[in-house]
DNA sequence: TCATTACCCTACAAAAATTATAGGGAAATT
DNA sequence: AATTTCCCTATAATTTTTGTAGGGTAATGA
């Protein structure tokens, strides 16, 4: 299940993509417009701007907006700043490997050929800039 | 993320179908020769015989089996009937549907676009048959 | 028949992850 | 100086996951 963190987190970066023309805007904006709850949404636009997806400008007509170009910036990318790895099991996740511990070995083991087969696959749908998710 | 119950499901299916010279095979023993703690594992046999996967017979000599031909039970299948939906979201589910309830309209939603061709991906990969599964 | 083995069933509990909320501090603008 | 908005830490409520406990029921074999 994608959470809800990550759902936000899309929808944010496509709110502020497709506002552009407004930006900065407040993060009070777009939790209201977005119906995100505005503490919640606060603690993720955190996360992105330290992963530097997003910057941010205080004060009366501060706000956020994205910190690169659109094109640069993906879904898996931003699945992985808020949820962490993409693969449905950790051993065979790019960015966040882990050990399972429970085969005697990983070369062998089949649930993890299919379930890296899987992980491939999805990143294949899911390596889709903004730009390209808002033409969809 | 797959769950454990899941990958101790799909596991127990597949020493099922590889050890089908001595079956029926006891809970107890898969649970030792797969590292499933024996109650949590009955819980899911239980699950298995609900759905016909597995069938069982009881006393000194019982134990489970596979209920049906091993190449119509599908990882895909086993993921279903433990974890639920495979669909990351519930609105692009094939047989979990239920409305995110955040979105105006479910056809032009480009996030639910995503990820209904995720999870058509993500079926394409899974519906591997135990056989197939075994095979890898 | 009777002890043993193994499935069957309900309820509950511990742990972890998810989804927030609370309360205030710091910078920028007017 | 007052207002707005970002910034940061801590904690609380909820849900999901991962198991445990305890006993009942059917089949086998001595």
């Amino acid at each position: 299940m994608l959470s809800k963190r990550a759902k936000y987190a899309i929808k944010t970066i496509l709110f502020l993509f497709e506002n552009k023309d407004i930006v900065p805007v407040s993060a009070k904006y777009i939790s209201e417009k977005e119906n995100i709850p505005y503490k919640f949404l606060e603690n993720i636009l955190r996360d992105l701007r330290t992963h530097q997806v997003v910057k941010s400008t205080r004060g009366p007509v501060g706000g956020y907006s994205l910190a690169k170009d659109p094109n640069d910036i993906t879904v898996t990318q931003l699945m992985r700043i808020i949820d962490g790895p993409v693969a449905l099991i950790p051993c065979v996740s790019e960015k966040f490997y882990e050990a399972c511990g429970e085969c005697e070995d990983e070369e062998t083991c089949r649930i993890r050929k299919l379930f890296f087969e899987l992980r491939s696959e999805m990143v294949g749908v899911l390596n889709k800039s903004i730009v390209e998710l808002s033409n969809l």
